[in-house]
RNA sequence: GGGCGAGUGGCGGAAUGGUAUACGCGGCGGACUUAAAAUCCGCUGGCCUUAAAAGCCUUGAGGGUUCGAGUCCCUCCUUGCCCACCA
């Protein structure tokens, strides 16, 4: 018999695919269709590892089992190639970045093509492709000409290492999400898009999809809607008149308020420092102002939060009276309150809010008391009272004295809204997405500065805008893309007026284009148009996206964005582009930390597969390791397990096709329903994604197997051909190979993998013995063994006669009897 | 500070309110072998017991609902992830 050798079946079939074609989708089809995806990958310097191998395992079982069910599937594989991965990975190692790309997606390719992945190649792209940035720029104008895409010149988050300006998503803790530096505030004109008309549609529609709570949790909160008033206070000592405008969710609380606290670079403190706001008893405070603005400014945002609970600010002078109770509050600066959040400005209620009262004590003003706790606590404040929604009753609140939080907040609003005090209004955490980037490596921005005209899109037979080659693309540094540096790409000719123009340099973000690759895939080789409608309205949206969550607020919110602007614009019929959103679990290293090259603790699969465990041994593991999505140590000693697994099924497969077989054995009845159990124990799994069950599942399929083959050495021939057969095309969508290369051992000389997905028959696994439990006051005291068919009575009376039962209520008054069919009796005594 | 999860043997984990610990790893024993590896077959939560039987205990802690709770409810503890001076 041959020993079970992957390095020897495994590139044979990888082989054999690729010229039968079979993971190739048709476009033309009567079957139902379903588009399995996962995030297409950033072909980085680094190789993928055991982690990266899990995600595409996952898309791949879930691919093959749709196809065994009659699905026309479409799994493509294609390269998120722009971006700052591959430009530093570039400069790192001084090759072109086209250059890069192409060895990277080389190895990554060779890397999918080794595991057994089944992709459509057919459809493969890089997003770095002219024919495909060609429509990543054709978006852009489409965003230009609805007013979404706009320039403005405002302080953005600038990375000093990465020398680009970032998202507000792109920056975590005060840093950079790629390199991890510390992001400083920079004045630029850049480019948006207008993602905020979109809040509450992008928060609404989660309600359409089928994503974890989790991840519609993390995007509904990074959307942020909150709804609250503006209110309007008059300064009362300005020798002009002027307002402030204060943004609070929280206007109940407002006869608690003590002072105004702006943010320094608010329009208002500006005008106070060059003293065009002065207060009538004349300029007094400016200069404190001034030396605390720039000091503030001069932070930077980690230092800002270092100082943590420590509040600093300077006064004003001036005074704003509250319209509520005529009080006067002092209007202060500190760094603590964002100008970009609200309005930039904040109405100080030190009784109850922890940031308010740090500010109150630092400064020595006044903290007052408006809302009770539920145990009518009323002594002096001394620590902000976080008193919620259920419990808080207002006092020292006029009308509103004796109301729960919420009914006084509506009535606050009402109340402020007919004296002309405020307005109702919202705001969201979400910031329009900063999408330009002082970098190379991206798609051009087809914008054409031109003196006469101002900003004129490029046309469209003139697109796309091709990226011209360069020598030498660091960044500058000085918030200037590298492309300003090449003459020829910059200097060009008005489309409006044929005069003298500028392009513009900066290069869009690389989540512009992956915010619709997804659509590509459905027909990737249009040269007249981003996809045909028809192609599109057949494959998408996708049925199955598969990824991590770390893309939570950024991939998945910008593709929604884009996805709702094209269905606005009448170019597709839905507006959600993945209906089921599957984050798988993290694999980390067996000792429980990241996985990455810098901590050198990565284990690849290459390694594994030259070690001779196969790909096949790999699947399994990564499947079997734990539930698809929690995270999960990685084990060397598991790997064993896996190989011994498929070992097994090798060995029982070349037993039986070795074997003499008769035509009956005295096994036949327990074999049919062993492969019936299977059957469905594997299919119900599947349906609910337990991959790790139904291996488990397969195994004790296995290991029953080899129980029968010692009483029935293969010789009920049928029955063993049966239950041979369904082993294998259980196992296909987990290993591909062995599957695939046993099958045709078998006969076969179609592929297992278009094989009709085996099914089971209800009547075969009725059993005619079944076993009750019985249970006496909750504690099970013995086991049944009775007729399938046995009626209740039968069962309660055998149970009650039992002799392991007979002790616990010889003598007793037996007062409840419960029976759960086909389970067990339980007796209360 | 806010929002989501999660706590089960030595380890990864399984369990529509119904025999907790399936399956795998590790460990122990046996068969095969000159021997080892590989393979095959058993055993493997704790206490008590020479051993077995029987009994008792056990799903982070404590309460509750129920004939019956890992599962449902309440309180607490621990821990992971996401967001965060967001007013």
């Amino acid at each position: 018999m041959k020993r079970y050798n992957p390095k020897e079946i495994e590139p044979k079939w990888q082989q054999q695919w690729a010229e039968s074609g079979i993971y190739r989708a048709s476009d033309d089809s009567k079957k139902p269709k379903r588009y399995i995806l996962e995030y297409f990958p950033y072909p980085s310097g680094a190789a993928m590892h055991v982690g990266h191998v899990r995600n595409y395992t996952i898309g791949d079982a879930l691919t093959r089992h749709a196809r065994m069910n009659g699905y026309n599937v479409l799994h493509p594989m294609g390269w998120d190639a722009f971006g700052l991965p591959a430009e530093n990975y570039a400069i790192k190692t001084g090759i072109s970045p086209q250059e890069a790309i192409k060895q990277n997606t080389t190895r990554f390719k060779q890397q999918l093509i080794q595991m057994g992945f089944g992709y459509d190649w057919s459809r493969e792209f890089a997003s770095s492709d002219p024919e495909y940035y060609h429509w990543t720029q054709w978006f852009f104008l489409l965003l230009f000409r609805k007013g979404l895409a706009y320039q403005k010149e405002s302080l953005q988050w600038w990375c000093p290492v990465d020398k680009t300006v970032l998202a507000n998503e792109q920056v975590e803790n005060g840093r950079c999400w790629r390199c991890g530096s510390e992001v400083e505030k920079k004045a630029l004109k850049q480019w948006f898009f207008k993602i905020t008309d979109y809040a509450d549609r992008l928060a609404a529609d989660l309600d359409k999809v089928n994503w974890s709570d989790a991840l519609k949790s993390m995007q509904r909160n990074w959307i942020g809607r909150k709804e609250g008033i503006n209110i309007t206070y008059k300064v009362a000592n300005a020798k002009t008149s002027e307002e402030i405008a204060v943004f609070t969710t929280r206007p109940d609380t407002n006869y608690g308020a003590t002072f105004i606290v702006l943010a320094p670079e608010h329009p208002f403190i500006q005008s106070v420092m060059r003293q065009t706001i002065v207060p009538k008893e004349g300029p007094s405070h400016w200069q404190a102002v001034e030396q605390y603005v720039q000091k503030a400014l001069a932070k930077s945002d980690v230092e800002r939060k270092e100082e943590g609970r420590l509040k600093s600010g300077a006064f004003t002078g001036l005074y704003v009276t509250n319209p509520l109770n005529n009080k006067q509050l002092p209007v202060w600066v500190s760094d603590f309150v964002l100008m970009d959040f609200g309005t930039g400005a904040v109405v100080g209620v030190p009784g109850h809010d922890m940031r308010d009262f740090e500010f109150a004590k630092q400064f020595d003003l006044p903290i007052e008391r408006v809302v009770v706790g539920s145990d009518g606590d009323k002594s002096p404040i001394t620590r902000a009272e976080q008193v919620q929604e259920e419990s808080g009753k207002m006092i020292n609140s006029d009308s509103l004295n004796g109301l729960a939080i919420h009914e006084a907040t509506q009535k606050m609003m009402d109340l402020m809204e007919e004296r002309g005090m405020g307005v109702r209004t919202h705001t969201y955490h979400l910031r329009d997405w900063l999408i330009s980037r002082q970098r190379y490596w991206g798609a051009p921005i087809p914008i054409v500065h031109c003196e006469s005209c101002g900003v004129v899109p490029v046309p469209d037979d003139q697109l796309p805008v091709v990226l011209p080659p360069m020598q030498s693309f660091e960044p500058s540094g000085d918030g200037r893309s590298p492309l300003a540096r090449v003459p020829e790409f910059v200097n060009t000719l008005c489309p409006k007026c044929s005069g003298p123009a500028q392009r513009e340099t900066d290069t869009m973000d690389g989540f512009a284009c992956s915010s619709w690759y997804f659509l590509r895939f459905a027909d990737p080789h249009n040269a007249q148009a981003a996809f045909s409608q028809g192609k599109v309205k057949y494959w998408l949206p996708v049925d199955d996206y598969i990824g991590g969550a770390e893309h939570a607020v950024m991939h998945l919110l910008y593709a929604r964005m884009w996805v709702k602007v094209m269905h606005d614009d009448g170019l597709i019929v839905f507006d959600e582009p993945f209906m089921t959103l599957r984050n798988q679990g993290m694999i980390l290293a067996p000792d429980g930390q990241k996985m990455s090259k810098s901590k050198g603790n990565t284990i690849e699969p290459d390694l594994l597969i030259e070690q001779g465990y196969g790909a096949d041994s790999i699947r399994i593991m990564e499947l079997f390791i734990g539930p698809w999505n929690q995270s999960a140590n990685w084990s060397v000693e598991g790997m064993g397990g896996s190989f011994r697994f498929l070992q097994r099924v090798w060995a029982l497969t070349q037993d039986f096709i070795a074997a003499k077989q008769a035509e009956t054995g005295s096994k036949e009845a327990e074999l049919r329903r062993a492969g019936h159990r299977a059957i469905k124990a594997v299919s119900d799994d599947m349906r609910t994604l337990g991959f790790n069950t139904a291996i488990a599942a397969l195994m004790e399929y296995v290991n029953e197997l080899y129980k029968l083959k010692i009483d029935d050495p293969f010789a009920s021939k049928d029955a063993w051909q049966f239950v041979v057969e369904s082993l294998l095309q259980l196992l296909a969508p987990f290993a591909p190979h062995i599957t695939e290369e046993l099958w045709h051992q078998l006969g076969h000389t179609d592929s297992v993998h278009v094989s009709e997905w085996p099914k089971y028959d209800e009547a075969v696994l009725t059993v005619d013995q079944m076993t009750i439990v019985v249970q006496v006051n909750g504690k099970v005291r013995a086991e049944l063994s009775v007729a399938a068919n046995a009626g209740a009575e039968t069962i309660i009376e055998a149970a009650q006669a039992h002799d392991r039962v007979k002790p616990y209520i010889e003598g007793k008054e037996i007062k409840k009897t419960v029976y759960v069919p086909g389970r067990l009796v339980s007796l209360v005594v």
